[in-house]
Parts: structure tokens; C-alpha cells; sequence
DNA sequence: CAATATGATTCCTT
DNA sequence: AAGGAATCATATTG
């Protein structure tokens, strides 16, 4: 029964042509595909299609053999009761005998048929097996994110569609990409050290821009940090976000030959704003908090086996900022 | 071709 | 259910 429901869903049993691009279709659907694997859609209804027939020319096959047994037998049963009496319950016991040994045959043979085409699809459709990388604008987003909401990366599941949009890609996959994210980082600091202060500095500097002209326009006015619409800007166990900005502010100084002076008072009262949000902050508050191997103490959300923090083999990670020359 | 990066899945905990 | 950890299978890089 059940196999039988399980060939037709496959478009293997059903109708003869749509089933089998209706399935795929479907199947395409639900792994979440953009537009772009026609060709191994094609390659995939082929193989469908070749499973059918093959399913299709068995089944036949079988129940043209079993028709002919049938009255093969009931030929033989015809000559004997020349012979000796049959009576017709013996013929229908005949029958039914018969009848039950071919449908076990035929069973077999779907259930193969299920097995092959449950192969067929893991072959082709398991997104894991084909597994495509995001596009570099896509990555770019995430990361975006992802750094900019450092302190607690964990998007909401509106900003997980909004990431998708942007991405297009599915939620689901903005879920694994922050999942994966959020382990990778963990687990070595170190190696997205860059990374990191790439992005940072990204996010920074256009929060710095409209923070400077906010400052030109309004001098006297205090600094509610220009978060974008993120959530409580001092829910911050640990603020490791505005660390960074500030950190990649200060040691990278961007070029800016204004923007700079303007960014250099920002820090401060950006410093200003942290220091009265957090209330401990008086630990790592001033001095600590240039320097940059001190961004990697005090994670928020990361704080399970003290992750060895900076060990690389190649150059000092924590030096990534100091530009040597000009 | 080995090493690494990366997206997806599975198992398990909370 | 959502997230962490381990793992798989592929992509990319050197």
C-alpha cells in the first residue's frame, strides 16, 4: 500500500508525463532551489523516466505472465475434469493461488523501484551533495550582520526573512549560514580576526558618517549611538560590537583626513556611552580598550571551554590593525 | 591532489 | 523548536 502511494507521489506509477517534472518540481521546490540546476533537473527527469519504463515494462511483463499461467493452469484443470470432477471452488482456489504469487512478485519489484528511485534522489536532489556557495554579495550581507551584531548574533526571525531576501536564499539557509557562523567564529577567533575587523570597520564607518553629521548638525546634543534598527542597544553583556567599531576607528584611521578628527571625537563619546551603559565597564574601560587581543576576552555569547583564544601559526593574529608603512 | 573553506545534515541538549 | 557540536560531502585554493 504504502509503496504504491510512494511510486505514484514519485511519478513513477502515475500519469505518464507529469508526474515525473511535477515530482522533481516539487522535489526542487522543497530543497529550496534558485533557478540555476536546470541541467541537473533534466539529468534527473531522465533518470525518472528510465526508472518508469523499466518499473512500467516489469509490471507488464508480470501480469501478462500471470494471465497466461492462469489459463494455463485452468486449461489443465478443463483436461482432468474430463477425467475426474472439479468442482469450481477448487478452479477459484487455483486462482487465488496464483493471483497471490504474482502480487508478491510485483511488490518486489516496487519496492526495488522505490529503492532505486530513493537512490536516483539522493543522488541528485540532496542539496548537501551539490552544494553550491552562496554568492560573494550574498556572504557579504551575512557577514555584515553577523559582525555588526556581534554581541549577540542571533537574528530574529524577521531579520532572518529580511536576510534572505536580500540573500536569496531561503530562512533556513540563513539559519545554517549564522549556525555554522556563530561555531566557526567560536571555536577560532583568531583565524576571522580580519575578517571581522574588515567588516567592523565597514559597518563603522558609515555609522561614523551619519554620526558626524549629526554631530555638525547638533553639537550640543547627546549621542543616542546610531544603532540601526537593531535590537536594545544596552542589552550588551559585553558590547563586543562597539569594542570593534571603535577598535578598527582608532587603529585603522580610515584615510579620512576630516572624517578622522570627526571619528576621533565620536570614539570618545561613543567611550562615553559605554562607560555609562556598562556598569562594569570600569575594568577594561579606558586603556584596555584599544588594544585588540582584548576583544577576544570578553565574548558574550561565546563563553563555553575558553576557546584558546589567539593561536596562530603564521603571523600574530592580535597585530592585524598596526599598518606599517604608509 | 592535499588542505582548507563552506553549506547542509544529524544528533543531542536545553 | 532553536541552537550547539560533530560530521558529511562538495567547492575552492594552493
Amino acid at each position: 500500500m504504502r509503496l504504491d502511494n510512494m511510486l505514484l507521489a514519485e511519478g513513477v506509477s502515475g500519469p505518464e508525463k507529469g508526474g515525473g517534472s511535477a515530482a522533481a518540481a516539487a522535489a526542487a521546490a522543497a530543497s529550496g532551489g534558485s533557478s540555476d540546476n536546470s541541467i541537473e533537473h533534466s539529468d534527473y527527469r531522465a533518470k525518472l523516466t528510465q526508472i518508469r519504463q523499466i518499473y512500467h515494462t516489469e509490471l507488464e511483463k508480470y501480469e501478462q505472465a500471470c494471465n497466461e499461467f492462469t489459463t494455463h493452469v485452468m486449461n489443465l484443470l478443463r483436461e482432468q475434469s474430463r477425467t475426474r470432477p472439479i468442482s469450481p471452488k477448487e478452479i477459484e482456489r487455483m486462482v487465488g493461488i496464483i493471483h497471490r504469487k504474482f502480487s508478491s512478485i510485483q511488490m518486489q519489484l516496487k519496492q526495488s523501484t522505490c529503492e532505486a528511485v530513493m537512490i536516483l534522489r539522493s543522488r541528485f536532489l540532496d542539496a548537501r551533495r551539490k552544494r553550491r556557495n552562496f554568492s560573494k554579495q550574498a556572504t557579504e550581507i551575512l557577514n555584515e550582520y553577523f559582525y555588526s551584531h556581534l554581541s549577540n548574533p542571533y537574528p530574529s526571525e524577521e531579520a532572518k526573512e529580511e536576510l534572505a531576501k536580500k540573500c536569496s536564499i531561503t530562512v533556513s539557509q540563513v539559519s545554517n549560514w549564522f549556525g555554522n557562523k556563530r561555531i566557526r567564529y567560536k571555536k577560532n577567533i583568531g583565524k576571522f580576526q580580519e575578517e571581522a575587523n574588515l567588516y567592523a570597520a565597514k559597518t563603522a564607518v558609515t555609522a561614523a558618517h551619519a554620526v558626524a553629521a549629526a554631530v555638525q548638525n547638533n553639537q550640543t546634543n547627546s549621542p543616542t549611538t546610531p544603532n540601526s534598527g537593531s535590537s536594545g542597544s544596552f542589552n550588551l553583556p559585553n558590547s563586543g560590537d562597539m569594542f570593534m567599531n571603535m577598535q578598527s576607528l582608532n587603529g585603522d584611521s580610515y584615510q579620512g583626513s576630516q572624517v578622522g578628527a570627526n571619528v576621533q571625537s565620536q570614539v570618545d563619546t561613543l567611550r562615553h556611552v559605554i562607560n555609562q551603559t556598562g556598569g562594569y565597564s570600569d575594568g577594561l574601560g579606558g586603556n584596555a580598550l584599544y588594544s585588540p587581543h582584548n576583544l577576544n576576552a570578553n565574548g558574550g555569547w561565546q563563553d563555553a571551554t575558553t576557546p584558546s583564544s589567539v593561536t596562530s601559526p603564521t603571523e600574530g593574529p592580535g597585530s592585524v590593525h598596526s599598518d606599517t608603512s604608509n
